[in-house]
Formats: C-alpha cells, structure tokens, sequence
DNA sequence: TCGGTGACCCTTCCTGGGGA
DNA sequence: TCCCCAGGAAGGGTCACCGA
C-alpha cells in the first residue's frame, strides 16, 4: 500500500507517494553521510538522469534530502536532512542500525573537504561496483555498506622485536560487501543455494602511509586468523574458513598501488593473496574486469628484474615510472569473479 | 484518473580557452 | 586585458506514455 506524505502550508506543497526506491536513497544517505547526485542516480535510478532529477526534486521540495552549498557549475552533493532522518525512523526503515540520535547523525554529517573528499570517493567505487554486479545478473547484494562503524573490528598490531605483546588497534574498513550467487543446478537454472562473496574495501586517497596500510594488512589478516567475522556471523572462531573475505584497496594512481604490493611482500610474513590492488581508474572502468593484481601478482612479475621486491630499499624514495610501466606490462591482472 | 517517468528544451550561473 | 563563446551542472516547464 502506498503511503502519501504531504507538506504543511506554504506554496504549491508536493505530495508524493513513497516508493521502496525513495527509502533506500535515504537510507544510502544516512549510510554514507553524502554522495552526489550523480552518484545517486547511478545507484537508485539505473543511471535514468532525468528520473533521478525528478525525483530528487520533490525530495529536496519535501526537505527529506538537500544539498551542500556549491558553485553552479560543481556537482550537487547530496545529504540526509533532519526531516529525511525522522521520516526513516517513523517508517522503520532504521531498526538494523545502531540506535543514534539526530544530533549525533548532523555531527557525523559535518566533514571536512578532505573527509568529503574521501567519502565521495567510496560512494564513487560502491556505485561502480553496485552498477556492474547488477549488470550481470548473476549477484544478489546482499549487504554493500560504506559505514566504518558498523564493521570497524579490534585486531592485534603486529609484535615489535623487544617487545612481548603487541597491543591492540581498531580497524575502521571503508566499506563491506557481502554477495551471493546462487549455485546453478546441472539444467543451469538457479537452486536456492548460493555462494557467498565477501570483501572489505578501503579507498586511498594517498594520503596516509605506507605504514599504515601494513598495517591494515595485518589487522584484516588478524581479523580473518582469529575468527572474527565467523563470530560476527554467530559461528564458532574456528569456523573462520568459511568466512574468507578479499580487501579491496583502490588507489589514486598505479604508482601508489606498487609501492603498497612492495610494502606488503615486505611484511614478515607477507600478505600474498588477501589483499587484492587496483587504480581508482581502473575500478570505476571496469571493477569486475582484469583490473586487480594481489602482491603475489606483483612479486611474479618483477621476480628478478631490477624491481625485484626482495631486493633491499637503499636511500630516499624515488619515483620510477619505468617499474610502473614494467608491472603495466609483466602482471597478471585478475578479474573480481 | 493520477502519479511516475522519459524526453526534450530553455534558462541560469559560472569557468576556461581563444582571439583581438 | 577584455570580450566572446562553448560547455558543464542543475532547475524547471511541457508533453506523452504507462500502469495501477
């Protein structure tokens, strides 16, 4: 049944009927705090830009979702307004989240241009992915969520030599996306059992250190070794194989995405295969496509050549376009799926 | 009948490039 | 340096079509 909402005095007061459609954009907002409007149209309106404008017309003419301010001519970014946000929690549309008050939504809302940055980004790479699994019909989404709080996890760093313990860290992933894929029956229709496909995602804007995304690394190795996303799922930590999860880390540029596979064979003991690299470009192209290398990938290629990863690091960092052109051309890309 | 959508067009506001 | 023009991004108007 159709629920009509109305606005109260004023002029020419729209009146819509909600779709399921209309609540899931607001729900992606509340989600991911922004996203553009282009973004939006990409996810909730199968890419139909004057659907979408529409359609967001009336729910900025409802002030269920506006917009930052902007110049004209940059990209309209999207957000949850206080009314959007009253409207999913009288409508249900919030029980599966964590309890959390308006003012504390506003002050998640409030980012910085370097946080927007960053965030668009994310929301940029779930639309690229969302769009291309849907376009295979072969995947069912089944969670594809871009709010670190909702999957952030402790892990234990990594133990320093001299030291006994290693002390714990808090993991804060980008984003989680869990897939299914129904498994084909021998006649190739689809049975009611399915695969299930799970990812991590973190977007880099280069901003943080190599170190850092070590790291993380190990904080994800540490996470899938002790269980915890089994538990997660109320199974028994030793049930962990069956909760193999893939880190997406997307990059600015393939230059930042060779130096992390380094960083990571460099680990001891390396990360091979849980982490999978690609460009930004790359990913918003092509994400299902041969676009992603794991470290291994990377040490194949440049076993020994002169960018050999085991070699040792002598001096200053220095840019070498020639590796990048020489791992262009010698790796192995892998598709998604 | 009505709401939603698609398509097309016009307008506004601004940037950036090219030429005088 | 100034002016002109193309183009991007989005709002808004209109009409036709579809489906409940």
């Amino acid at each position: 049944m159709p629920e009509k909402k109305t606005t109260k005095g004023g002029t020419a007061a729209p009146v819509i009927e909600f779709q399921a459609r209309d609540f899931e954009l607001l729900r992606g907002l509340f989600e991911s705090r922004l996203m553009t409007q282009e973004q939006a149209t990409r996810l909730y309106f199968d890419g139909k830009t004057e659907a979408a404008k529409k359609r967001l017309q009336k729910l900025k003419a409802l002030r269920l979702i506006a917009e930052r301010e902007r110049r004209v001519y940059h990209p309209a970014i999207l957000y949850l307004t206080k009314r959007g946000f009253d409207c999913l929690a009288t409508h249900g549309k919030l029980s599966d989240y964590p309890r959390l008050a308006w003012h504390q939504l506003e002050k998640r809302a409030q980012v910085s241009e370097l946080t927007l940055g960053h965030e668009i980004d994310v929301v940029q790479v779930k639309a690229a992915l969302a769009v291309a699994l849907r376009a295979t019909g072969r995947f069912a989404i089944a969670e594809f969520s871009t709010w670190p709080m909702l999957y952030q996890f402790k892990a234990s760093k990594p133990r320093q030599a001299g030291h006994y313990s290693s002390g714990d860290m808090v993991v804060k992933p980008d984003g989680y996306l869990r897939l299914h894929e129904p498994v084909r029956l021998p006649d190739g229709s689809a049975s009611d059992e399915y695969d299930e496909h799970l990812f991590f995602l973190e977007v880099d804007r280069s901003t943080e250190s190599q170190e850092t995304l070590a790291l993380k690394a190990h904080g994800y190795r540490d996470y899938f070794q002790r269980g915890g996303l089994a538990l997660r799922y109320g199974y028994k930590a030793e049930d962990y194989k069956s909760f193999a999860f893939r880190v997406l880390m997307v990059f600015r540029n393939a230059e930042r995405r060779n130096n992390c596979a380094e960083t990571l064979l460099r680990m001891n003991p390396p990360v091979l295969t849980q982490v999978w690299l690609a460009t930004q470009e790359d990913v918003l192209r092509d994400p299902l496509g041969a676009v992603w290398m794991r470290p291994q990938d990377y040490r194949d290629a440049t076993a020994g050549s002169a960018f050999d990863a085991s070699r040792p690091v002598k001096g200053v960092y220095r840019r070498r376009p020639e590796r990048e052109a020489w791992v262009a051309a010698k790796v192995a890309y892998r598709g998604l799926i």
